[in-house]
DNA sequence: AACGATCCGATTGTCGACAATCAGGTCGTG
DNA sequence: CACGACCTGATTGTCGACAATCGGATCGTT
C-alpha cells in the first residue's frame, strides 16, 4: 500500500500523517491525546497547511477524530468498539479466506506455506517480535488472495483501524503456539481448497486475537491519557 | 451518514465536497472528467483551499484520482474493476443479511416489512424514481440490521463508490418487478432468521443487479468523456 | 453565595500569493 | 529529417495572515 520507508515522493501532508499515523500506531501517542495544529507544524517545522492535510487523513482513516473547536484528539475506543472492529476485521477476514481458496494462484499458496514454517520456527523460540511482523504479512497474503481490490481495501483499512491493539497480542510464548496452531489450520483449509473450513478457522483465529486483545487491556488499563504530545 | 440537504454547520471543503460528489454520482461530471481546482473555486467563489480540501475527500472515497501533475479526475472504471465492485457488495452485504437475521430488532423487522410492502406497490405502478429512492433505504435498513458500525461503515462506503452505475439500474418495469421479487426473498429470510437463505438471496440480488448495470452500460456506451466541468 | 453576562484565549476555517515541479511543444542543431 | 535542449504553461504544494466561532474564566449583580 503506502511505502512507509523512504517516503521521498509524497507531499509533506502525506509525510506527515504518516509519520503521526505510525506514532499512533506504535501508542507513541496515547489514545484520547490532543493533535494540535500549530504544535506539529511547530515540530516539524512547516507551516499548518500540510499539518491540516495530514489530520484530515488521520481522521479519514478512523485513527482520529474531531471535536468541534476542541482540537483534533486520537480516537479513544471502547472496549466494545474493539469487539465490533474484531467482528467486522473476522467476518471480512472470512470472506477473503473462502474466496482465496479457489483463487489463489500457486504462486500465493506456496508463499502461505513458506511464511506459515517460517512462523512456526519463530513461534518455537518465542520470538514475538519477528512472528509480529510476519503476522502481517501473513495476513496481508490472505487479503490479497481473494483477488477482489475492494475487498481488499476494506480489510486493510479495517486492519489499520484494529493496529493500535496490535501490541496487546502476541505477548507470551503460548500465546504465539496458540496463534501459529491457528494458522496451521488456515492454511491447511485454504490448500486443501475447502471454503467452509477455512471461513471458520479465520472467525476462530479473530476471536482468539481478540479475546487476548481484550484481557490484556484490562489488566494494563488505568492510565490517563491527558498528554499533548 | 451526512444530512445532504441543509448542510449549514458543515466547512466549506465539506459543503463543496458533497456538492461535487452529488455530481459526480448523478452524471453531471462524468467519469474522466478533469476536476481543475482553480475553475471549481471560482465556481464557488471561493479560494482554492476548501476546494482543495474537498478534492482530497472525493479522492479518499475513490470517486476520484489525484494524477500526478495532471489533474484530478473521476474515476473512470473498467467493466472488470465494476464487476469486483459487485462482488464485494455482494459479500459485504450478505454478511449484514446473515448477521441481520439474529440481530434485528422487532421495529427494524417491521420496518423492512413495510418498507417492502412499499416498494411492492411502487414496483406495480412501475414508478422507477421513487422505487430507487426507497431501494437505498432498503439496503441502508439491511446494513444498520448487522448492528456492527465498521462493517456499516464499510458497507456504506462501498455503496457510495457504486452510486454512479445505480442510475443503469432498474431502468424498465421488468426489472423492477424481478427486483421486487428477490427482495421479497430477502426480507423472508430475514425475518424467518435464516441467515444462509438471507445470505445467498442478498448474493444472487447483488448479482442481479450487476447483471444489468453492465449490460445497460454496454448499450449506452461509446460516448466521449472529455468534459472539464 | 449563586447566578448570569461579558471578555479572553484557543482553535478552526479561509484567503491570496509564492515556489517548485512536470508535461508538452518549439526551436535549433547535427 | 531526426534528435535533443530549452522554454512555457499548467498544476500542485506550501506559506503566513486574517476572520469567525466557541469554551471557559472572570467579574459584577442579586
Amino acid at each position: 500500500m503506502l511505502e512507509k520507508t523512504s517516503a521521498q515522493k509524497m507531499s509533506l501532508g502525506d509525510r506527515i500523517a504518516g509519520e503521526l499515523e505510525e506514532q499512533v500506531i506504535s501508542g507513541g501517542i496515547p489514545a484520547g491525546a490532543k493533535l494540535d495544529e500549530t504544535a506539529i507544524a511547530a515540530q516539524f517545522s512547516v507551516s499548518r497547511t500540510p499539518v491540516r492535510e495530514a489530520l484530515h487523513i488521520l481522521c479519514g482513516r478512523g485513527l482520529a477524530d474531531r471535536i468541534a473547536y476542541k482540537g483534533v484528539v486520537v480516537t479513544r475506543i471502547s472496549p466494545a468498539r474493539i469487539d465490533e472492529m474484531f467482528e467486522a476485521m473476522a467476518e471480512l477476514e472470512a470472506v477473503c479466506g473462502r474466496l482465496a481458496c479457489h483463487r489463489m494462484t500457486m504462486s500465493e499458496r506456496a508463499e502461505l506455506q513458506k511464511l506459515h514454517r517460517e512462523m512456526e520456527g519463530l513461534a518455537a523460540i518465542a520470538d514475538s517480535s519477528a512472528y509480529e511482523a510476519l503476522n502481517t504479512r501473513f495476513h496481508t497474503l490472505i487479503f490479497a488472495g481473494c483477488h477482489n481490490t475492494d475487498i481488499i481495501a476494506s480489510a486493510e483499512a479495517l486492519r489499520l483501524k484494529l493496529a493500535p491493539f496490535r501490541k496487546y497480542q502476541l505477548g507470551d510464548a503460548g500465546r504465539l503456539k496458540r496463534s501459529s496452531l491457528e494458522h496451521q489450520q488456515i492454511v491447511d483449509s485454504i490448500l486443501d481448497q475447502n471454503p467452509e473450513a477455512a471461513e471458520s478457522a479465520l472467525r476462530r483465529h479473530l476471536i482468539s486475537a481478540a479475546h487476548e486483545v481484550i484481557s490484556r487491556r484490562q489488566d494494563s488499563a488505568e492510565m490517563k491519557p491527558e498528554e499533548t504530545q
